[in-house]
DNA sequence: CGCCGGCTTGAGAGCAATCAAAGTAAGTGG
DNA sequence: CCACTTACTTTGATTGCTCTCAAGCCGGCG
């Protein structure tokens, strides 16, 4: 992370999405004073599961992943969460940690927005009120989906959405990810991962050249989801 | 549904887990005022997936399970709900649909609360605030482990968390729910559950009678969950 | 009695995890 | 520049779990 950037609300280029959007002339400011905006590079942690619950944040620009601990050494992927989202949340709660870990897989730009600082503009703002719940339903919503998908579909099924999705997040271009990444966040093994890919790669749906992947053919890859 | 019961908040044996409890006078006497109590039998529809939200649901008194549509016949259960939860908070986002639907597998007393009115506790009180914040961090937080157990364990553990679950809701007892419901719950098949209750049946940790399960030995059945 | 719904059991097939080993690319130091 | 290390990927073989299909069983009810 680096060091926060001066940027006022009012020439933010995500004002639109954010809750600043449905705030009226002198809560935006009370936005604008307490925000802190933060920049955090590809592979870093935004919070860790289990440590004290202090700000949410607002995605502008990138995405990240969720995941939780678990009895093995690896942390099990919760969801991706990706620009115009809210994550965090669990700080609305006194005293709470966060329930998971957060961590970057581009580049990211992101408001942190103390609790303090949310609790006022809820007392103040009825649609700020409805900014908060719409978030939280929109990602309550998110992991209905996202269950249903490991729940029912197979492997190489969630592994063309994890590409697809990725493509979406890299705004046309898969940052050079890992077989293992992918693999994680399609919810199972390399092994599977490479043989997919590899498949993938014979009926010309995408192709792989210094260990990054493009995509030839979107529209293949969305057929193999429907 | 039978006919809405006319009780006082005050003399309700529920209150304490209840937005009731954070409430100022005032404010209690809204809610008083403005709730809804409703009894549900075993089986009945709370809510239908993709119609209006209108209220959200504090859950008294027994458990639900929230489902999704499916492009197949079967619909794809999703979490169970139990005592001092709220459900259907879609309601609190303007003209949204519910997101998933809401069928009791026990008799079920709840309280229908509008948005209408929520809204108006939330401007009124920064405890009702939290309360709602803690209500939808502890939903995803249900919503974070269901993913984990489903994605991760075993078809026989999963069952055997059912079987727990089922136990601790129906208070010791379990309700002689049908195989298929139970393996729905457990994300698996029909004949895959029934296997898993034959073993345990040979293991005496439980019995069948009546199409009724009983459990002989939870310890047993929890040191299968570790 | 015969039918029906729900449950049980068996056999077979398929998917994906695991284990194992070889391959490949990038980086390091001589 | 080359040999070597390291990290990651690929491929193969095996195993085990769970789904599916199929047949049979059990208890209740008309």
């Amino acid at each position: 992370m680096t060091s926060p950037l001066q940027i006022d609300c009012k020439s933010c280029a995500y004002k639109s999405s954010c809750i600043y959007e449905v705030l009226k002339g002198s809560e935006k400011e009370l936005l604008n004073k307490g925000k802190v905006v933060n920049e955090y590079r590809k592979g870093e942690i935004i919070y860790k599961e289990g440590s004290a619950a202090t700000s949410c944040f607002f995605v502008q620009e990138g995405a990240l992943k969720l995941s939780k601990e678990t009895l093995s050494d690896k942390p099990f992927f919760i969801t991706l969460r990706k620009s115009g989202t809210t994550i965090g949340m669990e700080s609305l709660n006194n005293h709470s940690n966060y329930e998971s870990t957060a961590q970057c897989i581009t580049d990211i730009t992101c408001c942190a927005l103390t609790s303090r600082m949310i609790y006022s503009l809820i007392q103040k703002s009825r649609a700020a009120c409805s900014f908060l719940a719409f978030q939280y339903n929109d990602f309550i919503s998110d992991l209905y989906t996202h269950l249903t998908i490991m729940s029912t579909e197979k492997a190489n099924v969630r592994i063309a959405r994890s590409l697809l999705t990725l493509l979406e997040v890299g705004k046309g271009k898969l940052a050079n990810i890992r077989i293992e990444d992918l693999a994680a966040i399609s919810g199972t093994t390399r092994e599977t991962t490479s043989r997919a890919l590899s498949r993938m790669k014979t009926n010309k749906i995408i192709s792989v050249s210094n260990r990054e992947i493009n995509i030839l053919d979107e529209q293949k890859l969305k057929n193999f989801i429907q």
